[in-house]
DNA sequence: TCTCCTGGCACGTTTGAATGGT
DNA sequence: AACCATTCAAACGTGCCAGGAG
């Protein structure tokens, strides 16, 4: 496992919160999350990743597992997933290389994964690693098995969001907390395109053993794979940088030298063309990042790794004096706050101080009666909810930033905007459509009950 | 013609029921 | 009867590939 005090090289300027963290380990801004296995995305992002999706579900490979930490022991929190763009692109491979094939499709219905063990105390989900080994992607906009829908030829990274709440049927919403990995970003297609990937894959994953060139490979195998064998062997011989070059148009050379200039400096992470560069026209001009006073109550957080670029621009929404800000503002949230207002592209989770224990392993437990659970927050406004019908609660929509431009709500919300999706399916009795409008603004929202839960889009799948 | 998608296939892993031993 | 270990088959996950759609 890998902590994130590994990637602290990346990134410069003022401390971290969690640095500045007061004696209270479990305020809001202190949680931290890693991603198991950054080595092997880091491989996988280094040719540029692929993930199948196909019309039954495929599951990603490598699949997202993550450790936590920082989290109150005995309050209780659910974990979601979801897939945003990368970008507002369009890809195709050509030649050994990803090229832009133009703007990318209208956006499927924006689903979120939730993890099955949700909700559970923060105690069950810092004490082991948290695998998001079931989550499926797909490319039917009609699936009806809540896998996350995804457009193929299209660059997509998973969002991991904590919210702490008691139950799921009656969740008191507070403050998200997102975390992004770059190294995690990939090519979703519907089949392979680069056949490093391709090998990669068969050489990590259990299930495509049958696949591998080794010893007890079956004959029919072999037959197959001869096939392709000039590739392959043209690929076992290529250095991780060589995939670099050969596979991203746009990259022009100065690889060689590349990991390590990564290591020093880590925001100027725009290695993997045409994605960055893409970006750098389009998303960041598009996207008034940093600039919605409505996103106030979310933070989401980017977790730099060794060779990784910045997908686009992250920021925290905690400069308002929210309630939700305020729960750490005696430290974290005040104190990244001002740092992000200065240093805008670049939102980072806290590096992790190696000289000091992580919470959760040393140290009293907040849960005694010196240190009382607080609540989770609700707060009109928290997250902005509209209402899928008429006469029933608003339903959240969590603004978060969207490579295209307008906020991308967290699942499936009603109302979908116009010019999105062109003949959006009817939604099923509870997968609700995304409502791309901005018009949901801090809506106030009183927490429904169960049957109002299960149209939302978040919990609507059979994840638990 | 080209690109992308789909479904069938073979192979390996995972899972859980059935069985037998202690 | 209860528990544990082993076996085995079905279900599932995977990449390959031929063929079809646009």
């Amino acid at each position: 496992m890998q902590s994130i005090r590994d990637f602290k090289p990346n990134f410069s300027g003022p401390p971290p919160s969690s640095m500045a963290a007061g004696p209270d380990a479990y305020l809001q801004g202190n949680m931290r999350m890693t991603l198991e296995d950054p080595e092997l995305w880091k491989n996988f992002h280094e040719i540029g990743t692929e993930m199948i999706i196909t019309k039954p579900g495929r599951r990603m490979f490598p699949h997202c597992k993550i450790n936590l930490s920082g989290l109150i022991p005995c309050a209780k929190y659910i974990l979601l997933v979801d897939m945003v763009p990368v970008d507002g692109f369009r890809y195709k491979w050509n030649k050994e290389k990803w090229e832009v094939a133009g703007k990318a499709e209208p956006q499927p219905p924006c689903r979120t994964y939730l993890h099955p063990d949700s909700p559970a105390p923060g105690s069950h989900w810092m004490k082991q690693s948290v695998s998001f080994l079931k989550l499926k992607l797909t490319n039917n906009t009609l699936d009806q098995h809540g896998h996350i829908i995804l457009h193929s030829m299209h660059r997509y990274h998973p969002r991991f969001h904590i919210v702490q709440a008691d139950d799921l049927f009656s969740v008191r919403w507070s403050v998200f907390q997102t975390f992004t990995f770059p190294e995690t970003s990939f090519t979703a297609v519907t089949a392979y395109q680069n056949t490093k990937i391709t090998k990669l894959k068969i050489d990590h994953n259990p299930f495509a053993k049958g696949f591998r060139d080794e010893g007890t490979t079956k004959k029919a195998c072999l037959e197959k794979r001869a096939k392709t064998s000039d590739v392959l062997i043209r690929d076992s011989e290529d250095s991780p940088t060589d995939f670099c070059r050969s596979s991203y148009e746009g990259y022009d050379g100065e690889e060689g030298d590349m990991p390590k200039r990564k290591e020093v400096d880590g925001v100027k992470e725009e290695r993997y063309s045409p994605w960055a560069a893409d970006r750098e026209h389009s998303v960041r001009t598009e996207s008034p990042a940093g600039a919605d006073p409505r996103d106030i109550y979310n933070t989401e957080q980017l977790v730099p790794a060794p060779a990784s670029y910045q997908p686009y621009r992250f920021h925290e929404y905690g400069k308002s004096p929210s309630p939700s800000s305020s729960v750490g503002s005696s430290n974290s949230g005040s104190g990244r706050s001002s740092f992000e207002s200065r240093v805008p592209d670049v939102a980072t989770v806290p590096d992790h101080d190696p000289s000091k224990p992580r919470t959760h392993e040393v140290g009293p437990s907040p849960c005694g009666p010196h240190h009382p659970v607080p609540a989770p927050q609700d707060y009109p406004g928290v997250l902005n909810m509209t209402m899928a019908q008429a006469g029933k609660p608003a339903v959240i929509g969590h603004h978060i930033y969207s490579p295209y431009g307008a906020e991308q709500p967290l699942g499936q919300w009603s109302g979908a905007g116009p010019a999105q999706y062109p003949h959006p399916p009817p939604p099923p009795p509870h997968h609700l459509t995304t409502d791309y409008s901005t018009q949901a603004v801090h809506h106030g929202y009183h927490h429904g009950n169960v049957a109002e839960w299960s149209q939302y889009p978040l919990f609507s799948y059979s994840c638990w």
